[in-house]
DNA sequence: CATGCGTTTATTGTCAACAATTCTATTGAT
DNA sequence: ATCAATAGAATTGTTGACAATAAACGCATG
């Protein structure tokens, strides 16, 4: 089996439970992809591939439930969540909304200080843009870790829990499940730029706006992807069979 | 009859669990106030009252915390979450982003049949109003009902759990509080009336405005009573001592 | 009298075993 | 051969006991 299922976090570390411990290290996999979409989880199985036991792993799998990342039913087990598309629609909607009201907050906090982090981390994707192998992961992550640091300077600590600790997770989850970068790195880099703009100058009302539209672009061309493949389920392989990988 | 969100399951329930059923008496007792806010949990305890194991109530404990109505400290415990006015403030930024959307969703999708429904609820809403008794009721749990409404008419199942799992049930805890009834019942109810009005038009951009300034309202006055009481942190009794109701 | 330290107590974290339920597969009948 | 019923296996739900950590207490000491 696979060592290491999450990086190392294994330094001495005295002050925190099993169970927060494998939940960090379960949703890093199914964030992963490592484990797929719509399958089974055994706890028993589970239980032994971490070394720990059931009732430990059993409240890591509620805390996923809380997270969207998996779904229980009573007498019958927990499965991976596994997205289509509509829902991923519903994100993006939620979204457009929240990261519209972080970007009108962050524009009213920001210090220039702030701005000029925004802006290194801009500069810093635009050397990643132009390059072929950068150009996956940057495009994947890096777009993310902008939206975050707008969310940070929102502080806002709820609206925070809610887009970094659920949705973001689901969106890199998605992501990594049709392996899609955003399809417009560069006009999405532009945009970015003009919403430090605002955000620079104060206007949240501008930041705000576009932001909604930033994240309406991607949300239209998703609902045109769904109108042209009308039922796209993934990963049709329900199964967790053992030793899949080895 | 008001739907209600989280009632009675009691009848022959074999297909829920122990931790299931415990979570949502949890949940209603620390909405209610019934566990006092800033209260720490007792497992060995609070197994005993609810007649159950440790185990199950650790697992409710876990999905109170994915709710944010406890915190856990690993190896000192849970306790009840206890909320100041900028966190609540935090809350309506957020209320106002998302049932606006709602609100624009529902005018989408509402259909005659809906909007009669919602119609009724504020009719209903209406007679008690004036009534004095009914007053401090049906102004507490009778608004929250009718947003909760709107919320259902999104058919945004994310946008639902958001607001009707967490938020609204941290709405209602602070409301009890608190007790906190609207400052402003008959103007409120007419900007009901108002989105119903937009909702029927199916005018997504207008009913999404109205819920806005409606939402908005209501956080202004909460901002207004943070500055003129500059520290207001309730329950300053952080006490968990043995059978502190009674 | 306050303070620091060691002991005691209580609570949380973890585990392994048991009970209850669901899933699987074999058997038998039509 | 298809389907139903049933017996078996596997998995989930639950429990009580043990270990580890943190809180409470007493005591000695400056």
């Amino acid at each position: 089996m696979a060592m290491k299922v999450g990086s190392a976090p294994t330094l001495t570390s005295k002050s925190s439970t099993l169970a927060d411990d494998v939940f960090e290290q379960l949703r890093a996999s199914i964030v992963k992809g490592e484990l797929t979409p719509g399958s089974k989880i055994n706890e028993p199985q589970l239980s032994k591939q971490h070394g720990i036991s059931r009732g430990p792993l059993r409240e890591a799998i509620r805390r996923l439930e809380g997270c969207k990342l998996v779904e229980i039913k009573p007498n019958v087990g927990a499965n991976i969540v596994s997205l289509d598309i509509p829902q991923v629609i519903e994100i993006y909607e939620i979204r457009e909304s929240l990261e519209g009201l972080a970007s009108r907050l962050a524009a009213l906090n920001a210090s220039t200080e702030d701005c000029r982090k925004l802006r290194s981390l801009l500069t810093e994707h635009e050397l990643h843009i132009h390059s072929q192998n950068g150009r996956r992961y940057y495009q994947r992550e890096g777009d993310l870790d902008f939206h975050f640091q707008i969310v940070q300077l929102s502080r806002n600590s709820r609206l925070f829990d809610i887009l970094c600790g659920q949705l973001y997770h689901l969106m890199r989850m998605y992501r990594v499940q049709t392996a899609n970068e955003p399809s417009r790195p560069v006009q999405a880099f532009k945009e970015h730029h003009q919403i430090v703009d605002a955000i620079e100058k104060g206007d949240g009302e501008l930041a705000e706006l576009l932001m909604n539209r930033h994240i309406s672009t991607a949300r239209k061309a998703l609902l045109a992807r769904l109108d042209g493949k009308p039922q796209t389920k993934f990963s049709e392989n329900v199964d967790a069979g053992p030793s899949a990988h080895q």
